[in-house]
DNA sequence: AGAAAGATGAGGTCGCTT
DNA sequence: AAGCGACCTCATCTTTCT
């Protein structure tokens, strides 16, 4: 157990402290307690930084001071120590479920939540389930500017024959009394040492009538997956209202798999100052879905897409292809693109299957079954009559967004061309979240990539003309560095690129030094590793504590050491 | 030794019927 | 409510080939 931490980067004593506060069952807990105290270790000069550090954990201005006066400014430690004894002390009378957030079992925490929202049924069955006035008022709501969460609850509450105006009176009141929690939860002791301020404000039990629910359900995913808005259905979304501790700069902008395990991204949220995750589904970009959560702090009005607009179904995609396209295979989008590809021996088997009916004027429904499910699985594409192909290497580039042989050469593999591609970001996509980013800073931005891979964010920024001044980019691979810094030589950049192998050399005292030299970071971009939440993986789906995608927390570090320091300059 | 191929489901969501 | 089928998923490990 305390191995498994101090391999994480944290001092065996801290561990030890950790587990003991925090029971040895509790990881998730252990592990909050920990990233904490990193945080907090991270140098505050002035006392008043220190007092403001704690109290943005949650706790009160007096008892913070009366930690300090105990303990002594610099040791942060036995400071946080004792702040949490007084909470605990504090809450003991309360009895509240700590159990849920306990574990760190996704089963449990997602059990434990479907529970609690089943006490009214609250879903987001009006876009499913479309009911043309409840539609319609929905619609008129969201272009008023409110959420369409928000707009749900507010129908479901009021009932079906609402005006609009009792509707926005409705949300108004759930707004402030929202707000008026969470200026609660600022004076009052907080319970734990929670990375935000999210977790206990459902808890409470000081809630108005109407309010009950759904602040703190899980998190689920939207249908149809548009996020704020998409080019082809714009401003769906075009306001909204970020927690107070999210406000950039810097803007901060992570990406992962949408379809995580139940649990993670509501930890993801809850890390990242309570911002609500962007679901957008990539379909909506190019020709191949890619269904993805981002969690930003980025203005969502106003947003732009790439020019030129790149394909926006197969056909476009690959026009060699309809020639031999037949009428029986429907898809107009790809599947996610992956990893790894099919081999030659399947398209091989498909092809022989497919020869054995060529007298029919169509295959027998069970082969068309069989051939469509292999297609939908591998992403096969026609390439002759009764010859289906993954796609080359080239193409995924281009359906990425990427230029041209962007991943070719220097001594790359065909293998792990794929390898890198299938764990990039969709260009296009995340182009159109950064494009506010270009009249905010005419001059250019200070850039911190973490999990570069091949420089998705670099090319995004790159192609929307966001002039990059330094970018520091961390990925462990040396393949993927080298084709970073390739593509940054041959677009001529003017700025300069700094890069790193790994997210731990990225220390309190380097990330001060840059910060120093650069005059701060306008963004704090990157997607942490996946593969413990994809669907994919069978051996190792361990969900965010998983070997690799535990690296989150890592960006979270990261992140909140940027935030802090340019906060105190 | 490195690259490619082959084998390996679980865990969700959604829409429909019973 | 409950059950069923269809569908989808930024993958990993072992074996085979070059």
């Amino acid at each position: 157990m305390i191995d498994h931490f101090v391999g994480m980067g944290f001092s065996e004593e801290v561990v030890a402290k950790a587990i003991q506060e925090n029971g040895e069952q509790n990881t998730d807990l252990i592990l909050e307690a920990l990233l904490k105290h990193s945080a907090s270790s991270s140098a505050s000069s002035s006392k008043s930084k220190l007092i403001d550090h704690f109290v943005g954990m949650g706790f009160s201005v007096d008892m913070v001071a009366k930690a300090i006066q105990e303990n002594g400014e610099e040791n942060t430690d036995s400071i946080l120590e004792t702040l949490l004894t007084y909470s605990a002390l504090g809450q003991s009378s309360q009895a509240e479920q700590h159990i849920n957030s306990d574990q760190n079992s996704p089963e449990l925490d997602g059990s434990f939540l479907d529970g609690f929202s089943d006490t009214d049924s609250f879903e987001g069955e009006e876009i499913t389930n479309p009911d043309p006035d409840k539609e319609e008022k929905l619609v008129s709501l969201a272009s008023m500017g409110y959420s369409v969460q928000e707009a749900s609850i507010a129908m479901e509450r009021c009932g079906p024959n609402t005006s609009i105006a009792e509707l926005t009176d409705f949300i108004c009141a759930a707004q402030m009394a929202k707000a008026a929690d969470a200026l609660l939860a600022e004076i009052e002791d907080k319970p734990r040492p929670k990375p935000s301020n999210g977790y206990h404000k459902h808890k409470k039990r000081r809630m108005l009538d109407y309010e009950k629910p759904p602040i703190d359900e899980p998190i689920r995913l939207p249908n149809p997956m548009i996020g704020f808005g998409v080019p082809s259905n714009p401003d769906v979304i075009v306001h909204r209202s970020l927690p107070e501790a999210a406000a950039g700069p810097p803007y901060f902008y992570y990406e992962n798999v949408a379809l995580a395990p139940k649990g993670v991204w509501d930890t993801i949220s809850r890390f990242l100052y309570d911002v609500e995750p962007e679901f957008v589904d990539s379909k909506y970009f190019c020709a191949a879905a890619r269904k993805r959560g981002y969690v930003h702090n980025l203005p969502i009005k106003n947003r732009h897409h790439l020019v030129p607009l790149p394909p926006q179904n197969i056909y476009e995609a690959l026009p060699l292809s309809r020639k031999w396209w037949p009428s029986w295979d429907t898809r107009s989008h790809l599947n996610c693109l992956q990893t790894c590809i099919a081999s030659a021996k399947l398209t091989e088997r498909i092809r022989k299957a497919l020869e054995e009916c060529d007298g029919e004027p169509e295959p027998p429904h069970h082969v068309q079954k069989f051939v469509m499910d292999e297609c939908r699985k591998w992403n096969l594409v026609w390439v002759g009559r009764n010859k289906l192909a993954p796609l080359e290497p080239d193409e995924v580039e281009m359906l990425l967004g990427f230029p041209k042989n962007h991943t070719r050469g220097g001594g790359i593999s065909r293998t792990d061309r794929y390898k890198s591609l299938g764990n990039s970001f969709q260009v296009d996509t995340v182009a159109y979240h950064l494009s506010v980013l270009k009249e905010m800073y005419p001059d250019g931005i200070n850039v911190l990539s973490l999990f570069s891979g091949i420089g998705g964010a670099e090319v995004a920024l790159h192609r929307l003309g966001v002039r990059m001044k330094n970018v520091v980019s961390v990925d462990i691979s040396e393949v993927n560095r080298n084709i970073v810094r390739s593509w940054w030589e041959q677009t001529n950049q003017k700025g300069t690129l700094i890069d790193f192998a790994d997210v731990q050399q990225l220390d309190a005292n380097r990330i001060e030094q840059m910060i120093n030299a650069f005059g701060g970071f306008d963004l704090v971009i990157g997607g942490s590793p996946c593969n413990n939440l994809a669907g994919s993986n069978r051996h190792s789906r361990d969900g965010l504590e998983g070997k690799e995608s535990s690296l989150f927390y890592d960006y979270f570090r990261i992140l909140d050491l940027v935030k802090n320091m340019m906060q105190r300059n």
